[in-house]
Order: structure tokens, then sequence, then C-alpha cells
DNA sequence: GGTGTTTTGTAGTGATTGATACAAAAATAA
DNA sequence: TTATTTTTGTATCAATCACTACAAAACACC
């Protein structure tokens, strides 16, 4: 019948790992960007030739993607312990940004991969690609903010949205993880205070 | 004696007005971004040769730098009208972001020339002169900052420059203006708060 | 008119981009 | 062994990048 197994068994086997790659991969585009990343660099940092790469990933853009995703996955911000049901919205929204605010300022590669990839890029189809993971998450971010409070949903969705944007942003531009940490605060206490004057 | 006359008199004359090709190179690089934006798509939509090109401005990265000046004083936003003496900082602040909304979500091309064009870039170069750009700004901010507060001169600072970053964003991402001033009074009211709070 | 100076259009530079053609190599299956 | 399948390395591909060599053209000055 069909066989879907994962590692094809016959012919030659792939002399790297797969996953190993997709890590080195995720690193790389976070740090430099779809644009200034090149396939030479890629192929070089992974240590294969080109048709080793194209065979194992398809293309530029389906390694982005794949990656993004990934990225998503591994890296993606705890929203279901931020916002867990019968949380206030305010806190919410402040534990949500400080957890950003701790990413964000981790690792060699600052600011969020997604967000950063989502602006103008080179390459049309990149941000495209980048833009549709972006919508996915503020998508999943919209659910758990409405199950908190309904009819602030949307304006703190996009509230968050443009909130973590600006703290990759900060990252990005080498902003020290306690200062980040307060501007997280800051932010939080404009939407609580905004929602209790109305 | 030195002569330094702006327009050269002797020699064949030049064929486009360089003002007007430079406020086109400006929408072009903020609409597309630096890298985006190639020499041959400037040449066309200027109507001009690589050779006139090179011979009016230097280089793309000389152009860029001309171009990014020109968009602050042009664009820039009114710091000093915002923050006036002896305005309150909450205020300055709250009108600074007001601004911000408005000037980024109008015309053809949304959000902050200087804030985009200063993320990562294939061309590292280009980066570097955006940041510079964005770094001179931020300087400029921090005075006038200082002026209505000198305590909290150095956090107001960081957190405005990062809810300009936010601002910018949503502006590209297609926030409408009515929203984007809403989500600038929240972002002020944050400071507000939390200058009250200490 | 003649000379000097600057811009013009034509055409093309070398470098880099993402992506491949091809055949040898290395595995399984019969 | 022999056949089949997949990956490998070598050596590119055409397209695009920012940029320029060169000579004719178009001006000011004498």
């Amino acid at each position: 019948m069909i066989d879907t197994k994962i590692s094809s068994r016959r012919g030659r086997p792939r002399a790297f790992d797969r996953d190993e790659a997709l890590a080195k991969a995720q690193a790389l585009f976070h740090a430099k960007g779809y644009d200034a990343l090149s396939i030479a660099d890629l192929t070089q940092a992974l240590g294969i030739n080109p048709p080793s790469f194209y065979a194992a990933f398809g293309s530029k853009l389906e390694l982005y993607d794949e990656v993004l995703r990934r990225y998503e996955k591994i890296e993606g911000l705890d929203v279901d312990t931020a916002m867990a049901p019968g949380t206030p919205l305010p806190l919410g929204v402040a534990r949500l940004f400080r957890y950003a605010a701790d990413a964000y300022a981790s690792g060699d590669a600052r600011g969020c991969m997604v967000i950063e990839g989502a602006r103008g890029t080179a390459d049309p189809a990149a941000g495209d690609t980048a833009r549709a993971r972006m919508q996915a998450s503020r998508d999943y971010f919209h659910i758990r903010i409405a199950g908190l409070d309904t009819t602030n949903a949307d304006l703190a969705t996009d509230y968050v949205m443009m909130s973590l944007a600006g703290l990759s942003a900060s990252a990005r531009n080498g902003m020290k993880t306690e200062r980040l940490r307060v501007m997280a605060a800051i932010a939080a206490e404009g939407l609580s205070g905004y929602l209790k004057a109305a």
C-alpha cells in the first residue's frame, strides 16, 4: 500500500542530519534575515553542497517557511500560560509582554523572527511567508484574548501585536533584558489604564 | 577665488531636475526599502540612465543617506511643538505619539522610513546608515524630553523609541489611522501611569 | 569658430544571486 | 551479482546586482 515512511530506506543515505541542519538554518535566518542569508552562506555553514541542500529542503523559500514554523513551535510565546482562563486581561497582557521581553533579549539572534521577517524584504515572497505566519500567531492571540475579554478583544489584539513589534525592535537594537522588562511593564500598564478609564 | 556655485555653469546642462529626482527616490526608498529598490528601478522611474544617476548622486548608498536626511527634514515629527517647554512629559509624549500615528498612516509609503530602514538589511552599510540617522533622532528626542523631565529622560526616551517602532510596524501592516491613534493613546497612557505610580 | 567642461546614451564590467545537469558513489532489493 | 534508488560532489547555469568605460552631445568662455 502507501508507504509513508519518514526516512527513505533505499538509495544512498543522507550524509548530514536534517534536523540539525534545520536548527542551524533557523539560527542563521533569525540572526541575518532572509535576504542577507545566501544559499552559499547556508551550504557552507551546513557543510553540504547546493544539490544536497535542494534535495533536502526544496528551495530557500520552502526552508524559510519550515524554519518559521519550527521557530513558532520551539520559541513561541506561551500564550496559554500567560492568558489562562480566568486571568484578568491586563494581567494576561502584562505576563505575555514579560515573556516577550525575556525571549527577545535572549540568545544570539535577538527580537522576534516572525515579526522581523514580516517587514519589507527584497524578495516579496519571503515577506508574504513571514506575514502569513504572523497572521496565524495573531489569530491565536485573538482567540486567547477573547477568552478573557470578548468586548475588548480586537482592540487588545491590535495593541499586543504593536507592542510585541516595539519590544522586538528594541531588543534588536541592543536593549538590555532588565530595561526591556521595564518597557514591557510600561506598555502593559497602558492597556490596563486605558481599559479602566473606559 | 573659490567658486562654490551650486549649479555648475559650464558643460552640458543636466537634463532632469535633481530635487524632483530626490523626492521620487525618497518615495521609492520609503515604499520598497533599500534592498528591494534596485538601481534599475530607480533609473527607470527617474527616466535617466545609470551614468546620469551616478554623476548626480554618487552611489546608491550616498543617495540613501541624502534621502534619509531629506525625510527627517520634511516629514520628521515636530518634537519641538509636542514637547514645548513647560509641557508635562506625559502630555508631550501623548502629543508626539499622536503626530506619529497621523504621519505613519498617511501617504502611499506607510511607517517611518528611518525606523524601518534601521532593521536588518542585505547590505550592512545601508542598515548602518539608517541606524545612524535613527540615533541622531533619538539624541534630539532625548534633549527635548530631558527639557521636560530630567530624571526620567533616559527611560522615557527608550520608551518613545520603542513605541514609535511599534506604531510604525502597525502602520506598515495596514492599520487604519483612527485605530492607530487609539494605539498611540494607549501607549502614551502607559508611560503616564508608570510615572505616576513611581 | 575654437576650447574646455560636464552630461548624455550605449553598452558592458565583474561579482553574486538562487537553482541545476550530470555522473560517480552508496545504499537496498532481487 | 545485478538492478534500482537516492545522495553526493563538480561544475556550472541564466538572471540580476551595483557600477563604469567611452565617445558623442550640449553647454559656457575666449
